[in-house]
RNA sequence: UGGGGAGUGGUGUAAUCGGUAGCACGACGGAUUCUGAUUCCGUUAGUCGGGGUUCAAGUCCCUGCUCCCCAGCCA
């Protein structure tokens, strides 16, 4: 193995400030194991900022040789359902996440919570509080002003047995009397200000059914599930950054395995929304036709729209992981997936919005047959025939009357090239009463390399056979919201004023026959058109319908606009 | 106005002990091309402001500004 050149340094790629926080432990105590998870609330389908989450926690267990646990954080019947519960198992491992073995729910401890609530009672560490919402809102402070002690905070030990034991019987109505931690009114910190640990909730369980009647709160959950499996990096987002010292503190208190929770920044993406929330918003207000539309950047969504497992965790690992709050624009993620389908997508041409020409040359019923490579950096990918006969198709906006000098397509009296075909020259523009370009008229050339007037011909255009091609919906999509940060609404609107009207158009285009047997989630290349996908909930076979996953880059259109 | 965080080109993200501000994407220009795609080459542009320490500051000190999070029996 030769000695690496002095004068080349070696670049170590860049650690985002989690790896060097591990790499510093690991450097101090070379046992330390990387333990992480994903600890997603089964009450609505994952979404794009999910998956950054995913590919973090995952990524990092992977490169340092240490495990991943999925994890639902079941803790609130109210909102919660089995339903997410598989479609979120479905996505993790979709994204490429492996969690093995070690699958859990939250509600997996509850027996365990719970002797450990009675642990802090007997501590006098917590206490059973009677006040209502209402009050304890009251007695919470302000941001700038102290809480005031509840008046149940002293109560005895003994009877805060009693009364948990009872709570938990289902002896007292939902909302009526609650367990605190006892830790401090007074606190700036909000969090600490004696938190609920346990709400009477008479609710059906997706998992524990009927057998609780009262149900943990996130923060008196969640530290102590990491704790329960080992899990030594608890990673989450920045708005978890101020419950970090009652996370520390339930551990300390229980005296138990201490996980270490680190806090990045979640995703935005530009000309998006990605609150729950407002994902729900659009769902139910039919703004868009359900979680899994491909114009959601739900996990789902993006899936149906041609979005690859690994162009997402390309992107994710392109985004980085930091503490700044940042929006990402959108042009990463689509050219995340450009890259990826680049490499893999068969090449087919298709026709978006059909003119008829005619090459006048080309006899009636005898239709040339041509070999076109599937994928032209890819030979070894081979080739498909293709039929052209007298009539074809190519797309309006590759004919101009009154075409601009720089314009290589077709005009009148010019040449183009039919991709794989042959050279075509414009003899005559027929028009229809409207003076619309209802048709064209060409001479046919076969050579494709044939010189025109000297010069060797600029342009290539796809077509589409006339007599053999497939009448097919296809849907181009487009970005939902019209800014880049939709949020920014007018005074007195929405996001919902920014939606993008013309997200959506849908079309019924001329393919080439092949297509039709284009299996369900299959990607190709509309050359010169962009990705495309075989939709997988509305494709029929032989007749499939196609989504736009993204266009192809476009310099020359991008230049014309401005 | 309490507490907790964060500010590096247009957008993201690095910079070891205080030692040449790097990388990616975009934008722009060029080369190649039977996809105005891809690929390749090049250019562009940055440390939130003001002081201070130092031979040397993105990094240390002081001070100011801006943005985000917290007053659920949600997570």
């Amino acid at each position: 193995m030769p000695a690496e050149s002095p004068s080349v340094p070696t670049s170590r790629p860049s650690r985002n400030f989690i790896q060097q926080i591990i790499d510093a432990d690991r450097a101090k105590n070379p046992q330390v194991v990387v333990h992480t998870r994903f600890p997603p609330e089964p009450n609505g389908y994952l979404h794009i900022g999910h998956a950054k989450s995913i590919c973090l926690n995952f990524g990092l267990a992977n490169e340092y040789e240490g495990k991943f646990n999925l994890r639902f954080d079941d803790t609130n019947p109210a909102k919660e359902e089995q339903e997410y519960v598989d479609s979120i198992i479905d996505d993790v491992r979709w994204l490429g996440g492996d969690w093995e073995d070690r699958l859990f729910f939250a509600s997996d401890y509850f027996d365990q919570l719970y002797d450990w609530a009675v642990k802090l009672v007997k501590n006098g560490k917590a206490y059973v509080c009677d006040l209502t919402a209402e009050e304890m809102r009251e007695h919470r402070g302000t941001l700038t002003e102290p809480g005031k002690d509840s008046p149940y905070r002293t109560r005895g030990v003994e009877e805060n047995l009693d009364l948990l034991e009872r709570m938990k019987a289902g002896e007292f109505p939902d909302g009526s009397r609650t367990l605190r931690a006892k830790i401090d009114m007074a606190s700036p910190n909000l969090n600490l200000r004696d938190p609920v640990m346990y709400r009477v909730k008479h609710a059906h369980h997706h998992r524990t059914g009927d057998n609780w009647c009262i149900y943990p709160s996130y923060d008196y959950t969640h530290g102590q599930s990491d704790s329960i499996e080992g899990i030594t990096y608890s990673i989450c987002t920045l708005e978890f950054e101020n419950h970090r010292p009652l996370y520390d503190w339930f551990i300390q208190q229980l005296e138990i395995h201490p996980p270490r929770q680190i806090e990045f920044a979640r995703l935005n993406l530009s000309y998006s929304v990605m609150s729950k929330r407002k994902l729900l918003q659009l769902v139910q207000e039919g703004h868009v036709a359900g979680w899994d539309d491909p114009r959601m950047l739900t996990i789902r969504g993006l899936r149906r729209r041609g979005y690859t497992p690994e162009a997402m965790r390309a992107f994710c690992e392109r985004i980085g992981v930091a503490k700044f709050n940042s929006t990402i624009d959108m042009a990463w993620l689509e050219d995340a997936i450009r890259e990826d389908l680049n490499e893999r997508a068969m090449r087919r041409m298709a026709v978006m919005r059909p003119l008829r020409v005619v090459l006048t040359n080309v006899q009636p019923g005898e239709p040339l047959e041509l070999e076109v490579p599937n994928h032209p950096q890819k030979l070894e990918e081979g080739k498909r025939k293709v039929k052209m006969g007298r009539e074809i198709f190519i797309e309006q906006e590759d004919f101009m009357e009154d075409a601009p000098k720089k314009f290589f397509r077709l005009k009148p009296g010019g040449a183009v090239r039919l991709r794989g075909a042959g050279i075509a020259i414009c003899e005559e523009v027929v028009k229809d009463k409207e003076g619309k370009v209802a048709e064209l008229k060409c001479s046919f050339n076969p050579d494709t390399t044939a010189q025109v007037d000297g010069k060797k011909v600029k342009g290539t255009i796809h077509w589409v056979d006339a007599d053999s091609a497939l009448d097919c919906e296809v849907r181009l999509y487009d970005h939902l919201f019209t800014v880049e940060i939709p949020d920014v609404a007018p005074e007195g609107g929405s996001f919902l004023d920014n939606l993008n009207p013309s997200s959506l158009e849908t079309t019924i285009a001329k393919l080439e026959p092949s297509l039709a047997d284009a299996t369900s989630g299959e990607s190709f290349q509309f050359e010169r058109v962009g990705y495309f996908v075989a939709d997988s909930v509305d494709s029929k076979p032989g007749k499939p319908i196609f989504n736009r996953t993204v266009t192809l880059r476009d310099t020359w259109g991008k230049s014309q606009r401005k």
